[in-house]
RNA sequence: GGACCUGUGGUGCAGUUUGGAGUGCACGCCGGCCUGUCAAGCCGGAGGUCGCGGGUUCAAAUCCCGUCAGGUCCGCCA
């Protein structure tokens, strides 16, 4: 082999070039590439055309004769690039000037047919996709989606270490904290009817690291959870999981921004976006959720003024939220029925619709149809066309219920009637600010954590903790990209006694406390500093970056929505030997042998 | 736990509404031809438990029930 003349021979290995990167440039060396056959066109006895394909790209190698060479064989071929004759550049190709010619062609590797073909213009099963991954992982869509992952990594560790943060890595073989989501257990082999969790998060780890000193930690940690799987949720998953010591919200929401657009850059070509703020109440009230898509408008419209003395049953209610549908007033019967049915499957009692028509003698020079009109005054009708901003030709839907619900009934609306696909337009990051400290009344009469039981209350707001707990914000904040929640975070409570105020109005009591958290609060008793920190989901950021609608596209090897992997088969019985020494007897028998 | 969509040669689909012989289309595969193609082209060939089970019917890919697999969503995800 001669020597090549740009990368080092260790980096490349058994090869000289990378396929897709020759150019016309390269005319006249001598190189040797590797890859897998693309496709192969024969013309007879004596010419032959090989696309030989790596990571980088493809290129054509011109032989002989490549009948023995099949798609998806792994060769190496020794060869002179030289520009290609007239007339026979291929410009829908990076290397189209070039061709390899006289090719000795090696093979390193039969195939057998691939199970699908090996392209994006192909939308393969996705049973089969997953069966055969690393096939799958060939195409340009999942070779694009891993490396751009990796860049974000890359991009994220160099803004933290930037912003002086130490990466510590914590135990996956953890302690069940019972509280919050289904855990994952593992057996221990030396206790029987003992067992170890798996992370749901590395929370109390890394307020552990807080008090251990550590100032600024991060980690890129996997985290796992045993509840059902979405487009956008999968049992295990990747979050960047940071903590810092002596600093309050505005600090941790600054490290985080600093690492996501460090990592937006890396992963795209588009200009600095900047990062929004709006409150939680505020998200509820204009956009019905708490993760909202600023990327186009359609925001809610509170109805309660205009509708305060209304007959109409249909919308009477502590809230009246409506929405605005543009240009869609001409919406069939069998689409409005199908709004109405998934607003009841949303949890509405019913949705009231309205075509607005031209004519009428209000000031928007509009009337309303709908099989509710009749019931709605002159003046309720114009003033719902004006506080929607309606114009004849849209549709303007409603929902009356208790507040929570009649926002989030027409959030749901908005995003089914509006929303962009994902990677439209530009990204719209923005920070979601004041949570309330509980999300509500449960069965047992207690306010429930809405984040988790160490996030600090604001601190105006703590008089109210034990009187009206529901009207108490917390330090909490949420990073959301286009509907998407990419994280969440808070300041923590680092004081035992405002801990235990916490767990009182809760309803953990201090036996309960100490059996789920004992080693948290010894830990508190040593000395702990402020803190605060943040978890960003990797998976979901790095999918919108991709314009990928689900976080399956990129992750190598995911499970299926009935969490199977159909590649290895997972989760498969243990034989009865691994059974008795795990200690388990419960439980279906493993399959006869 | 629940709702909905999908399942037809190796792959992607049409056919299912309104039952009438597996007739189909494209790609791939196998063989042949072909000296400038590039998703090559031309000729020929092989390849099917219509996911599976049951029911209705003279007759089921098609209608009904159940079930499995994949997907989307609700519940769930402190």
């Amino acid at each position: 082999m001669s020597a090549p003349p740009v990368a080092t021979p260790a980096a490349l290995g058994m090869r000289t070039d990378y396929c897709g990167t020759l150019r016309a440039s390269d005319a006249g060396r001598q190189v040797r590439l590797c890859g897998w056959v693309a496709s192969r066109r024969e013309h007879g006895e004596h010419l032959a055309f090989v696309d030989l394909r790596d990571h980088t790209g493809v290129v054509q190698c011109v032989v002989d004769h490549a009948h023995d060479v099949r798609t998806e064989y792994v060769i190496a071929v020794a060869g002179t690039v030289r520009p290609r004759p007239e007339g026979t550049v291929n410009p829908a190709l990076a290397t189209g000037e070039v061709e390899v010619g006289d090719c000795q062609v090696e093979i390193l590797a039969a195939a057998d047919p691939p199970p699908f073909p090996v392209t994006d213009r192909i939308d393969a099963d996705e049973a089969l996709r997953l069966r055969h991954r690393y096939v799958d992982l060939r195409r340009d869509r999942m070779q694009a989606n891993l490396r751009m992952r990796a860049r974000v990594n890359a991009a994220i560790r160099t803004a933290m270490d930037r912003q002086g943060f130490t990466e510590v890595e914590t135990p996956l073989l953890w302690t069940p904290t019972p509280e919050g989501s289904r855990e994952f257990a593992v057996p221990s082999r030396r206790q029987h009817g003992s067992f170890y969790v798996l992370p749901q998060s590395p929370q109390i780890a890394k307020q552990l690291l807080m008090v251990g000193e550590l100032d600024r930690y991060y980690q890129l940690a996997r985290c796992l959870r045993d509840e059902d799987l979405r487009a956008d949720r999968q049992f295990e998953f990747t979050q960047l999981d940071l903590e810092a010591s002596f600093v309050g919200q505005e600090d941790v929401i600054g490290f985080v921004s600093e690492a996501v657009l460090e990592a937006d850059a890396a992963a795209t070509a588009r200009p600095r976006p900047s990062m929004d703020r709006i409150t939680w109440a505020e998200a509820m009230d204009r956009y019905g959720t708490d993760k909202p898509d600023l990327r186009f408008g359609m925001e809610l419209v509170d109805l309660g003024p205009v509708l305060a003395g209304t007959e109409l049953k249909a919308l009477q209610a502590a809230s009246v939220k409506a929405l605005r549908v543009p240009g869609q007033g001409g919406l069939g019967r069998s689409r409005l029925d199908a709004l109405v049915e998934r607003a009841k499957g949303l949890g509405a009692k019913g949705l009231v619709w309205a075509r607005v028509v031209a004519g009428g003698d209000g000031a928007s020079g509009g009337a309303l149809e709908s099989p509710v009109s009749r019931f709605l005054s002159d003046d309720e009708q114009t003033g719902i066309i004006a506080a929607a901003g309606a114009a004849p030709g849209d549709l303007v839907l409603a929902v009356a219920d208790e507040h929570r619900r009649a926002c989030s009934v027409m959030g749901q609306l908005r995003l089914d009637l509006g929303r962009p696909p994902v990677g439209e337009g530009p990204p719209r990051y923005v920070w979601i600010v004041d949570f309330p400290l509980f999300d509500g009344i449960g069965d047992d009469g207690r306010p429930e954590a809405a984040h988790h039981p160490f996030t600090m209350p604001n601190p105006e707001d703590l008089p109210f903790l034990e009187s009206d707990p529901l009207r108490v914000r917390s330090l909490a904040y949420d990073l959301v990209l286009d509907g998407w929640e990419l994280g969440s975070g808070s300041i923590r409570v680092h004081r035992v006694d405002m801990q235990r105020r916490i767990f009182a109005a809760l309803g953990i009591d201090e036996e309960q406390a100490q059996s789920r958290f004992g080693f948290l609060l010894d830990a508190f008793r040593f000395g702990a500093p402020p803190h605060g920190g943040f978890a960003l989901g990797i998976d979901r950021f790095v999918a919108v970056l991709a314009r990928e609608e689900n976080i399956r596209e990129v992750i190598a090897f995911p499970k299926t929505q009935s969490g199977a992997d159909p590649m290895t088969g997972a989760p498969k019985a243990l034989d009865r030997q691994a059974m008795a020494e795990l200690g388990i007897r419960s439980g279906p028998a493993p399959p006869a042998r």
